[in-house]
DNA sequence: GTCTATACCCGGATAGAC
DNA sequence: GTCTATCCGGGTATAGAC
């Protein structure tokens, strides 16, 4: 059975989604939560740490979700498999994505929570396009033409009638050596 | 001579790199310009204002240094000195390119302030690339990867060790036709 | 165009009783 | 683990005098 922490931090995600990243804190977590914000300060340290723990499960997720694409993915479809596992599960979580792409993070208080999630998202960024260093360069590109794809799609930043999809394929057509 | 109004704008935008988009707002302003809140009224109808006249800049920036480039660039180093000017005007207001990157943008009001400039910036790129409709897919692509590379990089997500001008080199030659 | 004064709202956080 | 009470700080914004 999760923890009570555990459950909080599932509330938190669902208010998050439903509010908003800017209307996030610990005061609407609390209202969330049916209790009154200083109950929360026996669970969580503060702000910081709410939103470090929430970090620190996107990372894993993300993790976990693209060595399952990874593990599936035949030779051919593998770019097109990193492409739709990372917008799909950006998608899926957009505040949250927003909150684990776009805010500084405090490195030590996440390893302190969850050590190893943000290495764990990275390491499976990085099997998609092999682990020698010489496919690291490459891995970095389709990780951030995914991140701004995912990015500038979630802020409404593409025209309506832009094509999307076309761009994802040309990502994989484009990295394929 | 710049108007008041502009000369307001430049300190918000000093104000916005010096101490960071989080601390930035009228109050913040207002004590830059060494003026009461209250006086910032009789220029801004309110934060939001002043938000966005300051993205409404940035995408004017955006178009003129692009289309510098473009006209500057040759044939096949085209692609690399898109990238090569995206990231320098990136970088050189940090603060200001999460400003109009990531917060949400609120069109009429943008368009009331600065009609075009965010068209003026999405036509630019896309000169780099050719006006031809085919070709909207490949531009949305590059400012896609230029948009995350440069994201990605500020927000210091890439470990200290990581080649990003191999990155960049990557992208250009990826999109080469 | 600037000021003072003020109202209003919000947030994060702590002390101490139960 | 929850509460009440409270403090503190911050911000946006308006009214009205000068």
């Amino acid at each position: 059975m999760p923890s009570r922490r555990e459950r909080l931090l599932d509330l938190a995600e669902a208010l998050l989604e439903r509010e908003g990243l800017e209307s996030f804190g610990v005061s609407a977590l609390a209202r969330e939560a049916g209790v009154k914000p200083p109950s929360l300060y026996k669970h969580f340290s503060g702000a910081e740490e709410i939103e470090h723990a929430l970090v620190a499960r996107w990372f894993r997720r993300l993790a976990e979700g693209l060595e399952a694409a990874e593990r599936r993915a035949g030779g051919a479809e593998r770019l097109a498999s990193f492409g739709v596992a990372y917008r799909g599960l950006a998608t899926a979580s957009p505040q949250l994505y927003r909150l684990a792409a776009e805010r500084p993070i405090d490195r030590a208080l996440l390893e302190r929570l969850d050590g190893g999630s943000e290495a764990a998202a990275m390491v499976a960024v990085l099997r998609f396009f092999g682990e020698h260093e010489d496919q690291r360069d490459r891995a970095r590109l389709a990780w951030a033409a995914a991140h701004g794809l995912v990015s500038l799609e979630q802020a409404g930043r593409f025209p309506p009638d832009a094509d999307l999809e076309a761009a994802w394929r040309l990502l994989s057509a484009a990295l394929a050596d």
